[in-house]
DNA sequence: TTTAAATATTCCTTTACAGGAATATTCCCT
DNA sequence: AGGGAATATTCCTGTAAAGGAATATTTAAA
């Protein structure tokens, strides 16, 4: 797992770009227009989104169309699957303490 | 889906924590040794997980044993979940790409 | 080849935060 | 009550990074 794309998501409005890129590609202008925030800001971040490889950017004339890259995400799920064990993990956890008692049950306190 | 989250995970050491906590609660001065970072930063990192809700604490005696919440690892699996389209992306787009050729067949150029 | 639009880059300032060292706090034990 | 272990907190310093403003770069069009 890549820390910088944590690092990357951790910045409020990194976090909103990559939320709108959601609905298709776009413009930089269009995202710091759609952000609120000036331009030259919106290219640093959308600089380090490329740089993390969350976004990857297709030229065309004078415009910059930005859009998602699945990599980083897939990457993610599979990293959460280490943790998915974690919401079943009471259940598991009940079991092994059940047989530990048991298991136990002979020792010396 | 919490930015806190990813602020906490962003950071190296807390990153690894996180990934330590995984096979079990775990104390302060255990991480510490791990992680091979002094106490008091041990400490410091933890309180930013805590703050976040990534993990939560039991006070025993003299010790502290941290272990990792299920909250916000569900929270953002499902923030994924939103994502996760991307990565049928390809095929959604080739196909929306070849309707509109066709309907775009009789258009003059 | 000049002009304008879209975008990137640079420089500056300010702020957030991580680490180090020292100290405070809490709890058990005798 | 006093001492020691485990942990939290505070203060300080250095550094990374975000925002603002100005400027450079690229491209299309006249």
């Amino acid at each position: 797992m890549e820390l910088t794309t944590f690092n990357a998501l951790a910045e409020p409005s990194r976090f909103r770009i990559v939320d709108i890129l959601l609905k298709g590609p776009m413009t930089v202008g269009d995202i710091a227009e759609r952000l609120e925030i000036r331009q030259p800001q919106a290219s640093k971040h959308l600089k380090v989104l490329l740089d993390a490889g969350l976004v990857e950017v297709k030229a065309e004339a004078n415009r910059r169309n930005y859009m998602l890259r699945s990599e980083p995400f897939m990457e993610l799920d599979s990293w959460l699957n280490n943790y998915r064990e974690i919401w079943n993990e009471r259940f598991d956890n009940l079991d092994e303490y059940l047989k530990k008692l048991q298991s136990e049950g002979n020792k010396p306190d």
